[in-house]
DNA sequence: TTCGATGTTCGCTGAACATCGAACAACCTA
DNA sequence: TAGGTTGTTCGATGTTCAGCGAACATCGAA
């Protein structure tokens, strides 16, 4: 259940690295999830893909240095780098989030039931 | 010399392409150069590829709507569409030139004996 | 121990992309 | 008209990427 390199240092992280995964709408709607600060899993991402596909997004994120991720028995966590992207490219996150918010870029990508949280 | 879809309207940028246009070292070094909001020809940019590789690279930013161009005779003339993208994504270019500009990406690409302009 | 849930990895495919050199078109100039 | 300059387009080549299903590993629960 390991990924070979996860979780890459904070100053390996490259701008087109982190461009081109933000490049992909699928990865955008996920980011955008990610966005709450919240630890999220597979569950949690209702995507048209198949889960091979899920995961292999996923990992292009992870790699890129735009999550961290966190494995726990036989799920894993994962959850939006903020911190460390924005202490390494300012404001770089805020202004793809507030754009893609705009224009709903990867909106398809959504959460299941999700019963309403804050209970 | 004319390409067949030019200048795309303002309205049709979509953010990952515009992503995906910056998500390489080389066509970031061409923005970088850009940045300066003149106009260049193909004349004003030292990269180690081919000419057909950067008319290639110009094409790509183009499609995106990263940059301008305009034809004169047997040259064209190119030069960064900053208020459009500005306009349609607030603080992207300024962000990523800054983070680009820290790290050097694309630092490959300069200027030739350029004379010192300003004259 | 057996089953279900959760993710990863492994081929595999088709599409997209970066790169080159060569050929071409358009224009300017001598 | 003959060259030279400027940039595009056209194969060709090799790489990367998104996508799938199937197989596998791991864990918790029955």
């Amino acid at each position: 259940m390991r990924h070979a390199d996860q979780n890459p240092d904070v100053d390996q992280l490259t701008l087109t690295d982190v461009l081109a995964a933000l490049s992909d709408p699928l990865r955008v709607g996920l980011v955008r999830l990610l966005a709450d600060g919240e630890e999220h899993n597979f569950g949690d991402f209702a995507v048209p893909v198949a889960k091979s596909t899920l995961s292999h997004h996923l990992k292009v994120l992870n790699t890129a240095g735009l999550t961290w991720r966190r494995e726990e028995g036989t799920r894993c966590y994962i959850r939006l780098r903020r911190d460390d992207v924005d202490a390494r490219f300012p404001d770089l996150l805020d202004t793809v989030l507030s754009a893609a918010d705009r224009d709903d870029v990867g909106g398809h990508v959504t959460t299941p039931g999700k019963p309403a949280a804050e209970c």
